[in-house]
DNA sequence: TGTGTCAAGTGGCTGT
DNA sequence: ACAGCCACTTGACACA
């Protein structure tokens, strides 16, 4: 039992010096000594004088329970503290593993820096260092073919043809990819040392310095470089702690790719992912199909809604393959409900031939489009109808999205099927509110996700490879299979069709 | 019985 | 010299 005591008790008790007696202030005198200490932790005599009569404590007692007191917070506060800076050691250390790991994931890919020695990392860079440079000579090459398509004649030079490293010439100076991978503009001055490809593209390119089309090039450009980056580079990616998936790891990619946000809203967000997979059709049919857009929305029935080429930049058909060229497209993609709009893209398409069977496909949304957009809703009523039932709706779109350097990169493996990477980057601001029941599915990236892309086209080119499988002994019985086939194959798309506008109608309605 | 709490005790330091 | 402060200690007591 807890005993209180009056100041008499205690002057009597203190007197006696004897065998301490458990004594407790009562909550009343505690409270008002709380209450005190709030306003004045170090009360004078006068203070504690008074204060003593107010609660019936001697002036000792008062000045004991004010050091106390202050004492209790001083190791209360150091205690707090203590748990703030462990927490904050704890992240330090943290911290320093990554950046640690990224250090030396950085330093050789190949070991991850467990044997190799000074000189094997050396190597190993320089053998990467290559690779890239024959990349960027073929990127150069089809660039300049490109450009003489467009009636600018770049001539080749070719000490380009090996260079020591990237960027720079044989004699140290920088070349015209050095100047384009430090994002230089191709008009800008230089310091003398250029060579001939830079001084005659230069004088060319002077020429049309105002076009548009100069622009597109460049963007489509540095689009090829980013996206190389981002299929090269593992330090870019990292994995969603939730499914797994490969998403960009922000904080690298904009320490390498300083870019402004497109969409000044704070709804805009990034949405990234990045998958590989093995479908059933050769490279060069895949690239074809990937590259025309009424095919596309054949491939990709369920994504695609509305897909236009707006326009072809250049017509020359390198490499004997078709739809090799630079095009200003618009697509619109979705998903099957009614209740999430769908989003609307006006981007560049360009094909780079990277080796022999190797096709980069790379896409980017572009300026110019902020004008186009306008004229486009107009004209596309009357010129482009796309390829889907309805044209292009007259309200402004639900979603405002911009495609950040993203594609697909295509190996034949030369036995009728391909290997398919598939980057997505895009930046977008849904204008409608997303209905809850799929604010998880779109916010997350997993609406127009890499994996959805890449499952549709699986089947779809399973579905294909079904459909046009040779048929060496025309049974009856095949023949009917066959036939049955090719009509379910009509009623899904009958189907899909109809989904596709009787959502639109449905999308239309809830939007009014 | 060990542990935590808290009022009170002790000793050193500092400012007046 | 002395009061006050701080850091540390002591000891009674509550409580699991």
């Amino acid at each position: 039992m807890v005993e209180f005591m009056s100041s008499e008790e205690f002057e009597s008790s203190s007197s006696s010096r004897g065998r301490k007696r458990r004594y407790r202030h009562s909550p009343y005198q505690t409270q008002m000594l709380e209450t005190f200490f709030e306003q004045c932790q170090h009360p004078n005599e006068r203070q504690r004088c008074q204060l003593g009569k107010e609660v019936g404590l001697t002036p000792l007692q008062i000045k004991f329970w004010f050091q106390n007191k202050r004492t209790l917070v001083k190791t209360q506060n150091e205690k707090t503290e203590g748990h703030a800076l462990r927490a904050e050691n704890e992240r330090l250390k943290i911290e320093n593993i990554a950046a640690r790991e990224m250090l030396k994931d950085e330093y050789c890919k190949a070991c991850k820096g467990i044997s190799c020695t000074k000189e094997d990392h050396l190597h190993q860079l320089r053998l990467e260092n290559c690779q890239l440079n024959d990349k960027k000579i073929l990127q150069y090459e089809y660039l300049c073919n490109l450009l003489a398509t467009m009636g600018i004649s770049v001539s080749k030079n070719p000490s380009l043809q090996r260079l020591p490293s990237i960027g720079s010439s044989s004699d140290g100076s920088e070349n015209f990819l050095g100047k384009r991978m430090r994002g230089l503009s191709l008009g800008s001055s230089s310091n003398g040392s250029e060579n001939s490809v830079d001084h005659t593209l230069k004088s060319q390119l002077k020429q049309v310095q105002d076009s548009d089309t100069l622009r597109m090039v460049q963007t489509v450009s540095n689009a090829i470089d980013e996206l190389t980056s981002l299929f090269i580079m593992d330090r870019l990616w990292i994995k969603d702690p939730i499914d797994g998936r490969h998403i960009i790891q922000r904080e690298n990619y904009e320490k390498i790719f300083s870019r402004t946000s497109h969409l000044k809203s704070s709804r805009t967000r990034f949405e990234s992912s990045r998958e590989e997979a093995i479908v059933r059709m050769n490279g060069a049919q895949l690239v074809e199909m990937l590259l025309d857009s009424s095919k596309r929305v054949d491939l990709f029935p369920t994504i695609i809604t509305k897909a236009t080429i707006l326009q072809e930049l250049g017509n020359r058909i390198p490499r004997n393959l078709s739809g090799l060229k630079l095009k200003q497209v618009y697509e619109q993609v979705h998903i099957l409900s009614p209740l999430v709009g769908p989003r609307d893209f006006y981007f560049l398409r360009y094909c780079a031939e990277m080796g022999k069977n190797e096709w980069m496909i790379v896409e980017v949304s572009y300026d110019i489009f902020d004008k186009i957009e306008s004229s486009t809703q107009q004209q596309d009523q009357h010129h482009h109808q796309p390829h889907s039932s309805s044209a292009t709706p007259s309200a402004p779109p639900p979603s405002h999205s911009w495609r950040l350097p993203s594609g697909c990169l295509i190996r034949d493996l030369n036995n009728g099927c391909s290997t398919i990477t598939w980057v997505e980057h895009v930046e977008v601001d849904d204008k409608v509110v997303t209905h809850r029941l799929y604010t998880d599915f779109i916010c997350r990236g997993l609406a127009y996700g890499a994996d959805r892309w890449l499952l549709t086209l699986q089947r779809m080119c399973q579905r294909f490879a079904f459909q046009f499988l040779p048929t060496p002994l025309p049974d009856p019985v095949s023949s009917l299979k066959m036939s049955l086939q090719q009509s379910h194959q009509k009623l899904a798309k009958m189907i899909l069709h109809y989904s596709n506008s009787s959502k639109k109608m449905r999308h239309c309605a809830l939007a009014s």
